[in-house]
DNA sequence: GCAAGGTC
């Protein structure tokens, strides 16, 4: 007669059995699956980790032929559980047949709770009367783990039945408009269009930024400097007031007239107090990491890295306080084994006070990222190592005291006796007094600004007037750190799968580069998702669907009903999707055409399109005008092509980007013999 | 071959 326990991950089976056994935790493997076993006053307990959901959810496989099944259809089908981790599965029944009792360990949060319901009923098909309960924790603390294990709660059947209910919607508005679109467009097999809850409002981020830089037109100004000289003979520029002129001739005026003489009209320098960075969540990481050039996924993959060999805590957090169980100081020490880092740790350790910062954001289930080993540099791959130099780097800042900065702000009037009036110019910078934290995280900081030292009333000499040309900016495209933080604030996705749904908008061809930059193709997906979906990509679906769960969750909203909401709604938009599928098929693959111009002809002005050669089936550039022109350009047949409307300086000839897996994506002329790339060849 | 969510 044994207890069986069930606990999310592997992980955290091995640490509640060690913190729940008597003695000693024996592992025993069952089809690969490590089983712990130990006693826990005088019973024999079994403990099981999960590797997280083990059912995904589907439609029955009578429904996979997406040609032969209507889209609409797959509203009304009964969505089906698939086993989707055998061995555990199998696992997990071997070890409750004869148990008298299963506990479930498992996150308690929404997915959680489902994830511990599915292993239940898994279960309960080999042991049907067997009595199941919860341990109820929010960290795998000793304390924590052993205060649930003595206060045993009933399942939460309604949070699990929300999880269910995230998971159907999903479903049918992933699938359902997935295909309808990839059926509409034609682009079936691997080539399919995803549609879906995060994915698609995601896209739309980005697509209205390309947009609005579309349809910004810039706008030439003019801004006037001044180079100025100090009795002491020292040198520096400063700016006129007006921040954008926008007529040239005005500035010309003001340039060609300027005065000799600055008079200081005031100085002022005051001192400021830095706080240091709050401890890192994931979407902090990720916006750090992206911002020293990590894209978020592959920060994601080597977080879980150092993760699993014990170097930094679990990756997946929103928490941003250090739990008052978190030892900093035991940290510390460890860290000081570290040849690059020790110093630095030894440095916060002899702090009169460690105080940590804390963040906005309180959960309990984890601790933020924190180094949790000391590592050498030649021991980690250089990615890994800045991953952990960045971690150890944060943690140290968080613990350390304000930096000190020095703004100064000098204002000078120069008396131009020929316009009959005084310019006014300014200057300002800061620079840091007492580092503080920036000792030991110098990520994004700002260069030192050097500010003279003047004094009202001082007079200073104008010894040059500079004009200079420039134009408004469109809006900034997102970089990946950006778009997660957006994510973050917008409710979609998680902290778990943020990373993944942006790399999968470049999976799916929708964007490219990195701040990213839509396809021609993503921009038609969105657009037509949003004439004819809008739901779909709207973070509002997201917000919407929070709430039911929480109304599931407290039982007074069921499942059925809630599903049938988006069921609904669905089958208005598959209507309209099917009734408009000319258009949808059109606009979709004039997108994909756009997307394969890469430019113009050099011999007679048509376009220069990608064509996939029938026979051999190899790619190439050719021209439209074809058999007319018979212009052609030779390609690489690995990676992505992204045309970048340039011409090549030197030959004239179409330039394009390839984005593939291995490599930087790089820029190339399309022409083989052009004089360029005999230079670059050699340099 | 579809989604998003866990975890590896």
């Amino acid at each position: 007669m044994i207890k069986l326990i069930v606990s999310e991950k592997d992980n955290a089976a091995k640490r509640i059995s060690n913190i729940l056994a008597d003695g000693k935790v024996t592992v025993k493997k069952s089809y690969g699956v490590p089983v712990y076993i130990f006693q826990n006053k005088q019973e024999d307990v079994h403990c099981v980790g999960l590797k997280g959901h083990i059912l995904k959810v589907d439609f029955p496989e009578k429904y996979n032929n997406w040609q032969k099944v209507e889209p609409i259809e797959l509203i009304d089908v009964e969505i089906v559980k698939i086993p989707t981790q055998k061995s555990i599965i199998k696992t997990l029944q071997k070890e409750a047949k004869d148990a008298v009792q299963i506990v479930i360990a498992t996150d308690f949060d929404r997915e959680g709770e489902l994830i511990g319901v599915d292993a239940l009923n898994k279960i309960k098909e080999v042991n049907s009367r067997v009595e199941t309960k919860r341990a109820h924790f929010s960290a795998l603390t000793e304390d924590e783990i052993k205060k649930a294990f003595s206060n045993l709660e009933d399942i939460h059947v309604n949070l699990a039945k929300a999880g269910e209910t995230r998971q159907d919607i999903d479903l049918i508005w992933g699938a359902i408009l997935t295909r309808s679109i990839s059926l509409a467009a034609k682009r079936l097999g691997k080539q399919f269009l995803g549609v879906g809850r995060v994915q698609s409002p995601t896209l739309a981020i980005v697509v209205a930024r390309e947009k609005e830089r579309r349809a910004f037109i810039s706008k030439p100004y003019w801004q006037i400097k001044a180079l100025f000289g100090t009795e002491q003979g020292k040198e520096f520029l400063a700016q006129h007031k007006t921040d954008k002129f926008w007529e040239e001739k005005a500035a010309k005026k003001i340039v060609s007239n300027l005065g000799k003489i600055g008079l200081v009209t005031s100085s002022k320098r005051t001192k400021k107090m830095v706080s240091p960075p709050t401890p890192f969540s994931t979407t902090s990481f990720l916006a750090t990491a992206s911002s020293i050039g990590f894209s978020a996924s592959n920060a994601m993959r080597i977080a879980e890295g150092l993760y699993m060999e014990g170097l930094i805590s679990y990756p997946r957090v929103d928490n941003t306080v250090y739990p008052s169980s978190l030892n900093l100081r035991e940290i510390l020490v460890d860290l000081k084994k570290s040849k690059e880092l020790g110093n630095l740790a030894a440095l916060v350790l002899a702090q009169d006070k460690i105080v940590p910062t804390r963040g906005k954001k309180k959960t309990t289930d984890h601790p933020p990222i924190h180094p949790t080993g000391a590592a050498n540099e030649k021991d980690l791959k250089p990615q890994e190592w800045k991953i952990y130099e960045l971690v150890v780097r944060r943690f140290l800042a968080t613990l350390a005291p304000s930096a000190s900065m020095e703004s100064a702000r000098v204002d000078i009037n120069v008396e131009c006796p020929a316009l009959k009036r005084s310019e006014p110019f300014f200057l300002q910078g800061s620079r840091v007094v007492d580092e503080g934290w920036l000792k030991f995280y110098s990520y994004g900081r700002k260069k030192d600004e050097d500010i003279p030292n003047l004094n009202e009333d001082d007079i200073v000499s104008v010894k040059k007037s500079i004009l200079e040309s420039k134009e408004t900016q469109p809006p900034k495209r997102y970089g990946q750190g950006r778009l997660i933080q957006e994510m973050e604030k917008l409710g979609l996705g998680t902290k778990s799968t943020r990373h993944s749904i942006i790399q999968n908008l470049y999976f799916r061809g929708y964007v490219h580069s990195d701040p990213m930059i839509p396809t021609e193709l993503g921009i038609a997906v969105a657009e037509t998702l949003r004439k004819n979906a809008e739901a779909v990509t709207n973070p509002e679906l997201t917000a919407q669907l929070e709430k039911d769960m929480d109304l599931i969750t407290e039982g007074k909203a069921e499942k059925d009903s809630v599903v049938d909401i988006s069921r609904d709604m669905l089958r208005d938009i598959v209507k309209v999707l099917k009734e408009r599928e000319a258009e949808v098929s059109q606009e979709i693959r004039n997108g994909i055409k756009e997307g394969k111009i890469v430019g113009k002809c050099p011999k007679c002005g048509n376009e220069l399109r990608i064509i996939r050669s029938k026979k051999t089936k190899k790619r190439f550039v050719g021209c439209a005008s074809y058999p007319d022109c018979k212009t052609t350009y030779s390609l690489p047949q690995f990676g992505d092509i992204i045309p970048i409307n340039e011409t090549c300086e030197v030959c004239g000839a179409p330039k394009i980007k390839i984005v593939s897996r291995k490599k930087r994506p790089w820029i190339l002329c399309l022409n083989l013999d052009c004089p360029s790339k005999k230079t670059s060849a050699e340099s």
